[in-house]
DNA sequence: TTTATTACTGAACATATTGTTCGATTACGA
DNA sequence: TCGTAATCGAACAATATGTTCAGTAATAAA
């Protein structure tokens, strides 16, 4: 990729999300974004269409970092040889969360929260399809499974703005308040 | 109140209604609510500053009527002498929201939506809170708290998606899913 | 019924934002 | 070095926002 898409996407990037953090996503034009990234008013617009894709994109960026690992790990089938432990991925998933912090935070605090949280939705329904246990319940498996991940996305949300507490205390919160009758393997 | 202000009031709430019906709230223009309530510009200047105070408006008073028993019952200390029950008064709700469900699915359906589960929230947190047992379980009470009101709010946008489920129905879907050990009664 | 008050009207206005176009300039990689 | 591709930025049309104000109509209360 030419060095200089890559240097205006950057510059893109860093004015909104500095931007994010002192107003609302709403409140935020296209114009203040060219502004602080110093860049001509056309090459936003052949960069991105919207304000809405900009931000698609940077909620993509993040989640294809955050998951990486997890998502090519169910792609090649797990044959890596290490037993596929959910609640180690779920910490796991929760310390790359913690590093992009004042990205996320930023994000949340305003509109553009839905947003984010729509895409981090759609990435933990891949995470959770395969652990629901199908069998078991008398309630609606598609109840099941977004409640899982209406959970964690939450959970996730609050420890954002919680920020005392480590990954693995913030799993275990989540295992504990969501019936582990409902997964494969018994967490309770 | 003035007749004429209730009016241009009501018709207001059902351009904004009819709209949300069609299209997406930041697509819809003050304009366009304008036109078709059929009132003059500034007389919807002079009722509410903006689109967001209008849906904030709609929201308090879908609200107001949804939760109205359960509040006033809440605040006289429930001299009424019919036993408090939460799982009648969550299957209570339900029958509330589903009255208004035309008007609910279309302000979910939309950016809208994340201000109308903000407000849903505040008035569940007001129900929730006096039903946890705070003593019993070592995951931060906040966190309890807030677990059930997102549960409960994302149980509800999903029912409003979901039609076929009946209020009972739907109340079971929730206390089996939400451990029943954080009440202080018991409704596994 | 009369009267004072209050609400509505709608045109006109200033202001701001959006998204596009295009010719000129600059940086890139091969 | 040279062709390609990205950037620049001014200018533009098109909309939307929120305010103002003088005129009109409905209302409640006396």
């Amino acid at each position: 990729m030419d060095r200089r898409q890559k240097k205006t996407r950057q510059a893109v990037y860093d004015a909104f999300t500095s931007l994010l953090e002192k107003k609302s996503y709403s409140n935020i034009t296209v114009q203040e974004i060219i502004d602080r990234a110093d860049i001509g008013r056309s090459t936003f617009y052949s960069h991105f269409e919207t304000k809405d894709e900009l931000l698609k994109a940077l909620c993509t960026e993040i989640f294809d970092h955050v998951f990486s690992e997890n998502l090519s790990r169910e792609r090649t089938h797990d044959f890596s040889g290490t037993e596929k432990n959910i609640e180690g991925e779920i910490t796991h998933i929760l310390y790359h969360l913690q590093d992009n912090r004042s990205y996320i935070r930023s994000i949340l605090s305003s509109e553009s929260g839905e947003i984010f949280m729509r895409y981090f939705k759609e990435y933990l329904e891949q995470i959770f399809d395969g652990e629901l246990d199908r069998s078991a319940s008398d309630i609606p498996k598609e109840y099941m499974l977004n409640h899982m991940v209406w959970d964690f996305a939450e959970t996730v949300r609050w420890w954002m703005n919680n920020v005392s507490y480590s990954p693995e205390e913030i799993s275990r919160f989540f295992f504990r308040t969501t019936l582990g009758s409902n997964l494969k393997k018994d967490f309770s």
